[in-house]
DNA sequence: ACTGGATTCAAACAAGTGTTTTATACATGT
DNA sequence: ACATGTATAAAACACTTGTTTGAATCCAGT
């Protein structure tokens, strides 16, 4: 199994540059999944072997080991972050505070039912909930930019500066919901049986509704 | 070290009734506030006994094992909780819909706050998010009953029947945000260092304004 | 054909897990 | 005092964990 394609066709490609495309990958991959949905700890090697179709000890060669794998996958799950803040600061660019913020949120929500970076976002939302030694580098790297964006956007909302402490509070507040459908069983329970686009759609519409007006009444408090 | 106090000095009393109250109660204990702060998993019984001061063997001599433990912690989460749930019913009782949803989140957060009881929500949480086999139980005989008010609270808000899909929305969003407070280090930055009283009764306030004028802006649409 | 580096494989390792076992101390009932 | 059932203690058990080892395999370059 697993035939191997390393540079088979690129005549004279530097054999460095393409260090591995198969099972390293694979590995990867399925890691990722595996993370995200059962958390750290509770994979073991043995599975994310078995489910890649690799052997057992394929870990501690290509990664080193099993936390090299993880910083690995969270480098990708970072990567893809900082993209899909890039690609909500497009959405809300030039347009009024309500917008952004709604068109935030339901980018989000559009890259977690539609793409297949789901696990990204519940793999992160792990992270927050018990971090591990790469907490830091993801605040500083994805959750502090994506939650500035928004804390503007929201401070653009209630006509007052970004520092006001109620600002945070209606952050939490929305965060609070995105967070909410990824994380639990409750997501799959609202949205049967899978987060299609259209419920993703009608989901994003609520929480902008919902979330907008809160914040408008915490606003005249 | 751990002087037994069995029924010392209740001169007659039966033997069977007070099966212990030492070392038993302790492993309850310790090991209720390591399950909450780091999953069944993550613990061990070493952790346990050697924080309880009890021998290897003691968890497997009054519970049978780990998940007779486990069991055992969550049997009290579950009476406590209910007792939660009837003080909320209570203290919303002859009054209007948005004194209700505010009542619930006022005694939710107090409780988190000021009482000892932060780690049943906490196990409650992690329960939720990837369930033991007693999630059933728990779903039925402690999140149900809670959320049915709740419910009823929100239609009451939303002047629309119990089963409007909008009602089901409306309570992931403020559970959301009652949730939120709970699993995260994020809970210990707004609220630093530790979740006083005030901090409580602020934290009820904003998520109730915040919410009763969500609802409202749902109900309109 | 063959050499050399990269990759895969099966087997074993050391450490940590929950549990069981065996023995000992204790308070109580007769 | 003695026997009895309860509770604690230390050691060992069987099992799973991540990791390491050393041989086997593959493929490009000569």
């Amino acid at each position: 199994m697993s035939s191997r394609r390393t540079h088979v066709v690129t005549a004279t490609a530097t054999p460095a540059d393409t260090p591995d495309l198969e099972t390293r990958d694979r590995l990867l991959h399925e890691a990722a999944l595996l993370f995200a949905t059962h958390g750290f700890d509770s994979v073991t090697v043995r599975d994310i072997c078995q489910q890649a179709h690799a052997n057992l000890a394929a870990i501690n060669y290509h990664f080193g080991g099993k936390a090299g794998l993880y910083a690995e996958v969270l480098n990708v799950a970072i990567q893809t972050m900082q993209a899909t803040t890039e690609e909500i600061r497009k959405a809300g660019a030039g347009r009024s505070p309500d917008q952004q913020l709604e068109a935030a949120i339901r980018v989000f929500l559009t890259r977690v039912a539609t793409t297949k970076d789901k696990w990204i976002h519940q793999l992160m939302l792990r992270e927050v909930a018990n971090p591990t030694a790469a907490f830091d580098a993801i605040l500083k790297r994805v959750l502090e930019p994506r939650m500035a964006y928004m804390r503007s956007a929201i401070a653009g909302i209630m006509r007052c500066p970004v520092s006001d402490r109620r600002v945070a509070l209606c952050m939490m507040s929305v965060q609070a919901q995105l967070h909410a459908l990824l994380n639990s069983p409750l997501a799959e329970r609202l949205a049967s049986p899978r987060l299609t686009a259209a419920d993703a759609d009608r989901l994003a519409r609520h929480i902008a509704c919902f979330s907008i007006a809160g914040v408008r009444a915490i606003a005249t408090t």
